[in-house]
DNA sequence: GCCAATTACTTGAAACCTAAAGAAATCTGG
DNA sequence: CCAGATTTCTTTAGGTTTCAAGTAATTGGC
């Protein structure tokens, strides 16, 4: 380590240690996390995760929503959405159909029992959570979501730097 | 919202939301950077995310890891390693042995080659990690540390109690 | 020594996922 | 109107991923 004209400490080259640390021990925590709520969504409801996730975005808006905007919403490929949906419908959580404004487009919307599934399954869902968390104090859980959400904009930014 | 007779604020029926946000938000910020780093090491070095992470953990240790630690480490079943492995052999990135010990073990290193491309990679990967987070102060990571330090133990805790 | 339990890994089936190419409908600028 | 660009979705090929079942080697109890 050696000090610059202006006496700030700087290192030669530019080290980005911390970062990755970060980095690594934030995929560390989501791949935890995830994987609890995977083994518990899967035992207790023989349900796979995207596809709980699928219904949790379509809860939110009962007119339903576009294969796009699902896949948007998703941060999934639009290829993916296409055969996730595709299960759902024949297992009767999904109703689909197509736009009669625009003939290339699908709107898909949980049926009645889909949504009856879902609200059972997201009321567990919401407890284990608040379990996984549980060893935070509400000052822990703000201060996450302040720097996350700095995280989140920091991120974005990265990405739309690069992609134009 | 009520007044328990402790004059603190609770709700009825236990409302866990903020836990739920902080969860989708952590999700978020993860997706977001994996995705980030996935099209970067394809377009950049025409590689996919679990080959370079699998190559990260060899890379640390030189003597070799088993199958088995490899698994543990990347918190991902064993045969999803095998074909991981089967295919790094295949590309001459990694080196395979049965140990002498125990028959049953798959030693798996990196090859010259392999560790070479790995610390090409590994390079471009720090700096792109750095500019993800590059709008965070280092206090603002060193907050991010120790709060996910503390979820990861909660959230290690609260799976353990459920497997028993 | 021997048998049962355990450990390490592989295999197989189904699902998930991406990127890229393709098909169909719509939009846009002459 | 109409040809080209764009949007929406599907398809395809190649990987990744899990879970469960299976194989082989080792360990531990007796």
């Amino acid at each position: 380590m050696i000090l610059d004209s202006e006496t700030k400490a700087v290192e030669l080259p530019e080290h980005h240690g911390d970062e990755l640390r970060l980095w690594l021990r934030l995929l560390t925590c989501t791949t935890l996390i995830e994987g609890e709520v995977r083994s518990r969504l899967r035992e207790r409801f023989d349900v796979t995760l995207p596809r709980f996730d699928l219904m949790a975005q379509l809860d939110k808006v009962p007119e339903g929503m576009t294969l796009s905007d699902v896949s948007k919403r998703m941060m999934v490929s639009n290829g993916n959405v296409t055969g996730l949906v595709e299960r759902l419908v024949e297992s009767g959580h999904l109703d689909r159909r197509t736009s009669d404004a625009d003939r290339r487009v699908q709107v898909i919307r949980l049926t009645k029992a889909g949504r009856a599934e879902f609200r059972k399954m997201a009321a567990e869902h919401e407890l284990w959570i608040a379990d996984v968390f549980g060893d935070l104090t509400p000052k822990d859980v703000r201060e996450l979501m302040r720097l996350l959400a700095k995280t989140k904009a920091s991120a974005q930014k990265s990405a739309k730097a690069r992609a134009g």
